[in-house]
DNA sequence: ATGATGATAATCT
DNA sequence: GATTATCATCATA
């Protein structure tokens, strides 16, 4: 059921964030558990992408937790105000990672609503990368934590999509990055309310 | 429905 | 001091 840390220690990112469509991100915050299936992500790969915090290899305080072993939580602040989440893999020194941009609650809804003040009903409530990460509870506590522990981790429920339901489009917000602004590493559910704007392809 | 805009602070230069 | 892997709100249609 739940990913072993061997999941994490690949290097296609690509493959990753489509194969991480479907499965459950969980956190477990003083033992409040919650738990929203996966429905959209990107791919960062790394020191290549110029989309990338760690791109051309750049270490800094931030970015140092993208170059640990597969497996742990990339997690920082955005605009002031987001915790956006991503998911570490590969080996060690590569700073690959995959955002994850939107989940579909399933468990723990109580306290998913309490924590964005609304129905989960309504799609807004962890749509988008900054909305999915607040469902959960996750800030920047959560940055390098294993994903392997008992406070946040990935489960296989075997949710599959058939391949024509798998939407591929460019990564959003990343216009500064020139030439790989337009690349194809965009993943997300077809048709899921949960999926954040642009959902059309 | 679609598009513009302000909020707000860590991070890097 | 500029930038930012965004969101909610408000306007217009």
């Amino acid at each position: 059921m739940k990913l072993d840390a061997a999941y994490y220690l690949n290097d296609d990112v690509i493959w990753l964030a489509k194969d991480l469509i479907g499965k459950v991100l969980y956190s477990n915050i003083n033992g409040n558990i919650t738990a929203g299936i996966i429905v959209e992500t990107e791919a960062y790969f790394g020191v290549a992408d110029k989309a990338s915090h760690a791109y051309c290899g750049r270490r800094t305080n931030r970015t140092e937790t993208m170059y640990n072993l597969g497996g742990v939580a990339y997690v920082y602040l955005c605009y002031g105000m987001h915790n956006l989440f991503n998911v570490v893999s590969s080996a060690s020194g590569e700073p690959h990672a995959i955002l994850i941009r939107a989940i579909e609650p399933l468990i723990g809804l109580e306290i998913i609503e309490e924590r964005r003040k609304m129905p989960f009903t309504k799609s807004a409530i962890s749509s988008g990368p900054g909305s999915a990460a607040k469902a959960l509870g996750i800030d920047r506590s959560f940055n390098a934590k294993s994903l392997t522990g008992n406070e946040i981790w990935i489960e296989d429920h075997n949710i599959k999509y058939p391949e024509e339901q798998i939407a591929v489009t460019p990564r959003v917000g990343i216009a500064y990055a020139q030439e790989h602004a337009l690349l194809p590493l965009r993943f997300f559910v077809k048709g899921n309310k949960y999926v954040s704007k642009p959902n059309k392809i």
